[in-house]
DNA sequence: ATAGGGTTAG
């Protein structure tokens, strides 16, 4: 406890200007004279003046901030700071509680974001309060140590320095910059004992560290606990189902937040995750219901926000819509281009892509790392592979920017399906970044085109090394012997896979109807109307069969008889999805699905025979691009 | 009490 009246400089420096005259400009050129205010400053000589006393108004708004503190708020520049720090020193202002602790906040956030400095200030100060270790621990985690902040906040609570939600606040950061769980656990049961449990914001913040520890569960139970919701913890909920593959509950939420129980007003950032998510689940009239949202709103001038319809009109197949959009933004940045311009690619309109990269060029918009990841998936969805090269060799020379993992994956995917599978490896080999899962499942899938066993057993052998391997990649290579006709490879393939248990990312589709998003998986038996689905799914393969269709066996890993393969095949997510779509549509209409994996060759071609004989225009988005079938055709050459 | 915390487009 404080014994001594607050340490107000107001009532000391009457000759000081008043803190609205010097909001305007204020510099270190302002400061009074150095030499003239050593003392005073910590030893208050004058009582203070008796017309403060006679009027007396709520201390918090009365007190008058030091100069130098106004100063070092407006301070942005790095000299400037050590020309302050210099100061504090001389004048041993630095022990002064307030101006040290401002002074140390604003060394965390200046450009310089330099820890080390930050914490030769903070062994300067004398007696730090926990104030000052707040500042620490924030500082901390915005750097690239937040988990000496982490362990500062232990250290604290240790000794029994007083904390407070915000030293908690500040930990969780840290917790959240490096994903731990175990430390954000205990920051947690710290928070129940302290009873910080009506604390908004502080709760949001223990949410966010739950949901990027993929801890979907702990996050949810955060906040059904919370005893008032704003809408941020909404946001941060939904935020939370986009990064934890729950994205069919983040639609959901949207109503929930605006239902009478909860009453919360969805604003711009609500729409902007949402938005996001009906991209992931292809569903177009949920997002149409978000665009009128945002119009009734008053959000419609939002750039992010058109910038985020043109992304889900176009990941939703509606390419016209999405130009329209982005044709209506007045003022187009790097991120409207890119977007229309990967709209353009995963839709197969290469050239027009490239159109609208030349076209972004001369309305004086940079392209940067991401506009160029548009342009090349452009050039390898087209096969434009002359294109391609002499983009990914400007982009560093001409842009001065250095290729990416994805600049990379998309290279590999233009040189594998154009057959220029040595290079493409030799591409991997020389990057500088290190090859991810993903990359190699490329090239694998580029040798199952091209029928290349050698280098799709050393693929595999990579994806080994990298302890990624997935049944799915196993399947690529049982294709591969398979038409290869290296049938004594197929068979041991076969049992290595049977006897193995392999990890699996589970196939998921969705479909639209009605503006609502009904998710399969593979077997899926949950759906209200599965007996239906599954009636109209033996229908259609008995149509199927009739027009040509042929079950391609070799796509499924199960080591069963040809007969029960067959069976088997038959309850993939997308043919749930597909038969439930015929089951609720005219014919005439499109079905529209999105995979969030790679479609399998069956599934491929059941769709193609579908197109023509129930005459509907089929759409299959998997992860990077679409597939057209109509009338028995396909739109890809049957590149899957 | 003091300063200070959460979500966000391609």
């Amino acid at each position: 406890m404080r014994k001594n009246k607050p340490f107000s400089l107001t009532t000391l420096h009457p000759h000081f200007p008043s803190t609205s005259r010097r909001r305007s400009a204020a510099t270190l050129a302002q400061l009074p004279p150095l030499k003239t205010q050593h003392q005073p400053l910590l030893n208050p000589t004058k009582p203070p003046s008796k017309t403060h006393q006679r009027n007396p108004v709520p201390p918090t708004k009365q007190i008058q901030e030091h100069p130098l503190i106004s100063i070092i708020k407006s301070c942005s520049h790095n000299t400037h700071l050590r020309q302050i720090h210099a100061h504090l020193l001389r004048t041993s202002l630095a022990q002064d509680p307030t101006i040290s602790l401002k002074f140390l906040s604003c060394i965390a956030l200046s450009s310089l974001r330099d820890i080390g400095y930050s914490r030769k200030f903070f062994a300067q100060i004398k007696r730090p309060s926990f104030l000052h270790h707040n500042a620490m621990i924030r500082a901390y985690s915005v750097t690239d140590k937040p988990d000496e902040g982490l362990r500062m906040y232990q250290d604290m609570i240790r000794r029994g320095v007083w904390a407070n939600s915000f030293s908690s606040s500040f930990a969780v950061k840290c917790c959240v910059r490096i994903s731990s769980f175990v430390g954000g656990v205990q920051v947690h049961g710290r928070i129940l004992r302290d009873g910080n449990l009506s604390d908004c914001r502080l709760l949001t913040t223990l949410m966010e560290l739950y949901s990027g520890c993929e801890r979907f569960g702990d996050a949810l139970k955060v906040f059904d606990e919370m005893p008032k919701r704003d809408t941020v913890a909404w946001n941060v909920l939904i935020s939370c189902c986009l990064r934890n593959k729950r994205t069919r509950d983040a639609l959901s939420l949207f109503d929930a937040m605006q239902s009478e129980e909860y009453g919360c007003e969805p604003d711009e950032v609500s729409c902007l995750l949402v938005l996001q998510a009906c991209a992931n689940l292809n569903a177009l009239e949920f997002g149409e219901r978000i665009r009128r949202y945002i119009d009734e709103h008053g959000y419609g001038g939002h750039t992010n926000l058109r910038n985020s319809l043109v992304s889900m009109y176009s990941r939703c197949g509606s390419l016209d819509k999405a130009y329209e959009v982005f044709r209506g933004l007045q003022d187009k940045n790097v991120v409207s281009w890119s977007a229309m311009i990967s709209g353009l690619a995963i839709n197969g309109y290469g050239r027009e892509a490239i159109n609208a990269f030349e076209e972004m060029q001369k309305t004086g918009v940079k392209p940067d790392a991401q506009t160029f990841t548009g342009i090349l998936s452009a050039c390898s969805h087209c096969g434009l592979v002359d294109e391609g090269m002499m983009f990914f060799g400007r982009m560093s020379k001409g842009f001065g920017i250095s290729p990416n993992i994805h600049h990379y994956g998309c290279m590999v995917d233009l040189l594998g399906r154009a057959g220029l599978l040595d290079r493409a490896y030799r591409l991997i080999m020389s990057m500088d970044v290190k090859p991810d899962p993903e990359i190699w499942r490329t090239l694998l899938g580029a040798c199952r085109i091209h029928g290349h066993v050698n280098l799709g057993e050393r693929v595999i052998g990579h994806l080994i090394e990298l302890k990624a391997q997935e049944a799915g990649d196993y399947v690529l290579l049982l294709n591969i012997y398979s038409s290869a006709g290296n049938w004594d490879k197929v068979t041991e393939l076969r049992k290595f896979l049977k006897d193995e248990a392999l990890q699996t990312t589970p196939g998921c589709s969705t479909i639209e109807l009605k503006g609502v998003v009904h998710e399969f998986v593979a077997d899926d038996v949950s759906h209200l109307r599965k007996d239906e689905i599954y009636e109209m799914l033996a229908e259609i393969n008995s149509q199927l069969k009739i027009a040509g269709y042929v079950v391609e066996i070799s796509s499924e890993l199960h080591n069963l008889g040809a007969q029960e393969r067959e069976f088997v095949l038959s309850y993939h997510s997308e043919k749930l999805a597909i038969a439930f779509g015929v089951l609720s549509t005219p014919p005439g209409t499109t079905i529209r699905v999105a995979k969030n994996i790679r479609t399998c060759v069956d599934c491929h071609n059941f769709a193609k025979v579908l197109s023509g004989v129930y005459n509907r225009q089929v759409v299959i988005r998997d992860r990077t691009r679409f597939h057209h079938f109509l009338e028995g055709r396909c739109s890809c050459n049957d590149y899957w």
